[in-house]
RNA sequence: GGGCUCGUAGAUCAGUGGUAGAUCACCCCCCUGGCACGGGGGAGGCCGCGGGUUCAAAUCCCGCCGAGUCCA
């Protein structure tokens, strides 16, 4: 096992004197110019000594430091980059967020395929990690958005057999040079450069690993040198700490991070560092909730942040375990010190938390539950807790935009009108939640008893509602609640993770000797005819796979489905179902063989091809114009091409109603009677980046130094798809529904050509014959629908009370139909009425009224009066019994109604007082009726 | 993408197989000089939609639509 110490031996180290040392405290290699040095100099080795005595020459705000890193870097050779977005999703599909300025360039630059946009760079790129998401406010060091300045350079091995397949070569500068570097950064600010210590601490990370070194200056870590240089191989000759193995890339990359904030912190030797990066926004939140501290208290304040910063508080929890140490160090009481200290920490947190959103919206990502919306969504609302608990009464979109304003953001009102979206939409959820735990809390304090475990975990997991709250508002409703240690173990436990990782398909060996497919559809879009070589064939399971020298069809991909067609030979004709292309080779799927060898002729299914480039053209054009009708934000979120419909998901923080589709619709349509060129391109992924951004990305990341540009009036896209030549030929677009696929992400479904015509056709249809069943004229649909609703509901109110009235006629008025017999005291009246079950309650209810007993049968209604019987059949659905017993009278219903019913081979039940049942045997139904009066005098004796 | 919760009167919600309810809001009347309050009466429901099970479904099962929430 190696541990790499030979790569720390560096000729810079050596030439300026460096030994190294192991740390009598925690064992660590480290290297620095003091001889007698004995710890590695981080905590809690060591204490931070900045604190209250500043580290550099002088004092610089985030900006000025900024500058100060950026500027020394360009003095020196690299080239400054401007920032990438906090959104990594919008380049990577591997993560979520942008945590460290290499992610900028994962994973295709470091790996070669792709080259920088300079070489060497220097960046200052935003950065979030929602992990240290607790920690934020009370450690006093950490924050949740951050801005890591960075060098980097990025080497190729010259001494290998094919230089040229990577996108970069040589060595541009490592590891000497990055030290050499580093220390000219510090000595540029007056720092003294015989302080600063270098700790061997080796990477390992997503499948890349290196030597590493962690810079320490004055207790705080201001910087990691990584040099990334080795990839994970199971034969490889170096074993890390992550237990795998690990071998030498060809290409290695310098990847620097200097934390731009500890930076200034060190330079101000503020007890925090948010007092030392957010000063502005610190003040007015102390200001607005009314903190003022006495001198005394400030000092007390002062002090332990001091004492907290030197003690390596890493996480949240540890700080409670300090608090006593630090209570009794400064003299003061534990609780008094929780008192002054706590508000603080709220308001560092805000700030801070107010900082990751304009960060957030200021890049477009909308809020959701899915993804990075989601991440803004739980970072706004924690931030809007935090504001509530600690009594600032400014609405959170000014503190976000105080935030927005000092990043000097152009899109801060549409930031601000994110922020007021989501926090209505939070009060109404906590509204909500608020009502369900009064209910629950009410009801369990009554019972005398806390509300129970499992409850609390749903409030949370399906309501949203942090149990602290739920303490809060039980407590008004004197209810307990014991919230459990491991809570979020409970919630997390709920989630059952069906594993079951998707294996990938094997790739087939054979393939792999095959050269790459000539891709005809590029060079000639239009083009639906073909001769070529067949290559190989493959027997499967359900047909062939044939691979060509060149092909028109069109591989499925990028949401286009594949192209269908023919391909002939001398002496055969095949048709192709399916394409697909696997490392360049593509394979087309057909129902029988070909000759290897043979010369073909391949015919692609006109009319679908056509169809597909009509509707994905109109893809980019659909979401252009929804760009231009909801708001730059919106992006696409997945989308699906199709032969008779498309539909593409976009972030939009709101539902498109019907006037938007309307504009949607009609811009898109615009521009297709525009008929715009639609223009193909080649051009290398830097300068199409630098030109359009990565909003170029809409439908994912193409790998590979050239990437293929798709514009379509003012839209840009990096696209693999087939196009028509200009948007005129789309024909039209119809916008045929919207659908909120998830909370901030909109479905837009339509059709593109003949299909948008059809689409239509069928809704005109629809209307039509609506129009024809309601006898007027299509534009009297809607008021004529209405008028014939209103009036089905007053007949039903109608029908209702005409048959209370007869229910109370029959009742009052003993027909010859009935019988009537005596139970002990009562009368009770046996009758069959064929009629609904409501009529038949109606009159059980009348008879009752009156005191008597009501046995009512019925064999189905005689005539549909009310129209509202749904039965299909003719009367012969079975009997139905109602049997009605008036108060104090000892017969059950239920008992009787239940023995009635099984005579017509049914049954039924219901309270003692009014029964219901029935069964299918009509036949039965009157010589059921006439056992009634037996069936009572039976239950009456029992 | 997955899990969970919910959809009943204008609003908020009960009802978990057997006659659709409460509170507020609304309309009318009484009380009052008037208002608040109080009292009495009334109107207001395709129980989200579509299937299924059952003698019987707001209620149970399946699908869809809509909303909320936790997680990746």
């Amino acid at each position: 096992m190696s541990d790499l110490e030979e790569e720390y031996r560096l000729e810079f180290f050596d030439q300026e004197g460096f030994v190294r040392r192991e740390c009598v405290e925690c064992g660590a290699h480290f290297w620095t110019r003091d001889e007698d040095r004995e710890t590695c100099g981080e905590p809690p080795c060591e204490t931070y000594t900045f604190i209250d005595d500043p580290g550099f020459a002088e004092e610089y705000t985030l900006e000025e430091m900024r500058e100060a890193f950026l500027s020394y870097f360009e003095e020196h050779d690299h080239e400054r980059i401007e920032p990438y977005p906090v959104a990594a999703n919008r380049w990577r599909d591997d993560v979520l967020l942008t945590q460290a300025s290499i992610y900028d360039f994962q994973p295709l630059v470091t790996s070669g395929e792709t080259p920088p946009p300079a070489n060497p760079l220097t960046i200052s790129q935003p950065c979030i990690r929602m992990q240290d998401i607790d920690n934020v406010g009370t450690t006093g060091r950490h924050t949740m958005a951050f801005e890591m300045m960075a060098h980097h350079a990025f080497n190729a091995r010259e001494d290998i057999e094919d230089a040229e397949q990577y996108a970069y070569e040589g060595e541009v500068y490592w590891k000497d040079r990055t030290v050499e570097l580093c220390e000219g950064f510090f000595e540029s600010l007056g720092a003294d450069v015989e302080g600063i210590t270098y700790i061997e601490d080796p990477w390992v990370g997503g499948g890349n690993a290196g030597p590493a070194i962690e810079v320490i200056y004055e207790g705080a870590e201001l910087a990691t040198l990584v040099f990334m240089s080795m990839e994970q191989d199971p034969e490889g000759e170096y074993e890390l700490k992550d237990g795998n193995r690990y071998s030498k890339m060809d290409t290695y990359v310098v990847d620097t991070g200097y934390g731009l904030e500890r930076w200034t912190w060190v330079s101000q030797g503020t007890p925090t560092v948010y007092e030392a990066i957010y000063p502005d926004q610190i003040a007015f939140l102390k200001d607005n909730a009314g903190i003022e501290l006495t001198e005394d208290e400030q000092r007390i304040v002062h002090d332990a942040a001091a004492l907290a910063g030197n003690m390596d508080i890493d996480e949240a929890e540890d700080l409670e375990a300090a608090r006593d140490e630090i209570a009794a160090e400064i003299g003061v009481d534990v609780a008094d010190l929780e008192a002054l200290v706590e508000p603080l920490e709220s308001i560092y947190a805000i700030a801070d938390h107010c900082r990751t959103l304009a960060y957030m919206l200021g890049d477009e990502i909308v809020p959701s539950n899915v993804g990075t919306g989601y991440l803004a969504r739980m970072v706004l609302r924690r931030t809007k807790r935090l504001v509530d608990e600690v009594g600032v009464d400014a609405p959170l979109d000014e503190l976000v935009d105080m935030q927005a304003e000092r990043l000097g953001y152009e899109n801060r009102d549409h930031v601000r009108d994110v922020v007021r979206t989501e926090v209505e939409k939070y009060r109404e959820t906590l509204e909500r939640g608020r009502r369900r735990v009064e209910d629950m809390a009410a009801e369990h304090a009554d019972a005398g008893e806390p509300i129970p475990t499992p409850e609390l975990v749903e409030l949370y997991d399906s309501h949203g509602i942090q149990p602290d709250m739920v303490e809060d508002i039980a407590a008004e409703h004197g209810a307990d609640v014991d919230v459990p240690e491991d809570f979020y173990g409970q919630v997390a436990s709920r989630h059952d993770e069906d594993a079951g990782g998707i294996t990938a398909a094997d790739a087939d060996e054979r393939f792999a000797d095959l050269p790459a497919t000539e891709q005809l559809y590029y060079d000639d879009q239009q083009g639906t005819e073909f001769e070529a070589v067949v290559l190989d064939v493959f027997e499967r399971e359900d047909g062939y796979d044939v691979v060509l020298d060149q092909t028109m069809f069109y591989p499925e991909g990028g949401g286009q489905p594949p192209d269908h067609g023919t391909l002939t030979s001398d002496d055969a004709t095949v048709e192709v179902t399916d394409v697909q292309i696997e490392d360049g080779v593509i394979r087309h799927r057909t129902d029988e063989e070909l000759d290897k060898g043979s010369m073909v002729r391949g015919k692609l299914d006109v009319d679908r091809r056509r169809q597909l480039m009509r509707n994905h053209t109109a893809t980019h054009v659909v979401i252009h114009a929804a760009r231009r009708i909801l708001g730059d934000h919106v992006r696409q979120a997945g989308a699906q091409k199709g032969v008779d419909s498309s539909r593409i998901d976009v972030a939009h923080y709101d539902r498109i109603d019907r006037e938007q589709v309307r504009q949607i619709e009609r811009l898109a349509n615009e521009i297709v009677m525009a008929n715009v060129s639609v223009s193909q391109e080649w051009l290398h992924r830097n300068d199409a980046e630098a030109e359009y951004g990565f909003d170029l990305y809409q439908g994912g990341v193409p790998p590979g130094e050239q990437i293929r540009i798709i514009q379509v009036d003012a839209d840009v896209q990096a696209c693999g798809g087939t196009h028509v030549a200009r948007t005129g030929d789309i024909g039209a677009i119809k916008v045929r529904s919207t659908e909120r696929v998830q909370d901030g992400v909109e479905r837009l479904t339509f059709s593109a050509g003949t299909a948008a015509i059809e689409a239509t056709q069928r809704t005109e249809d629809a209307l039509y014959d609506t129009a024809a069943a309601l006898d007027v004229d299509v534009w009297d649909v809607p008021d004529t629908a209405t008028r014939f609703f209103d009036e089905w509901k007053e007949r039903g109110k109608r029908i209702e009370e005409l048959q209370e009235e007869l229910a109370e006629a029959r009742a009052a008025g003993g027909d010859d139909d009935a019988t009537e017999v005596e139970v002990g005291e009562t009368t009770a009246v046996v009758r069959r009425i064929d009629a609904e079950m409501d009529e038949l309650r109606a009159t059980a209810n009348a008879l009752v009224e009156d005191g008597q007993i009501a046995v009512l049968g019925s064999g189905g209604p005689a005539s549909d009066v009310s129209g509202t019987s749904s039965d299909s059949s003719d009367g012969t659905n079975g009997a139905q019994f109602v049997v009605g017993v008036p108060e104090g009278c000892a017969v059950n219903a239920g008992e009787v109604v239940s023995q009635l019913a099984s005579r017509v081979g049914g049954g039924g039940g219901g309270p003692p007082d009014f029964a219901q049942g029935g069964g299918p045997d009509a036949d039965q139904l009157d010589d059921a009726l006439a056992d009634a009066p037996e069936i009572l005098q039976a239950v009456v004796d029992a």
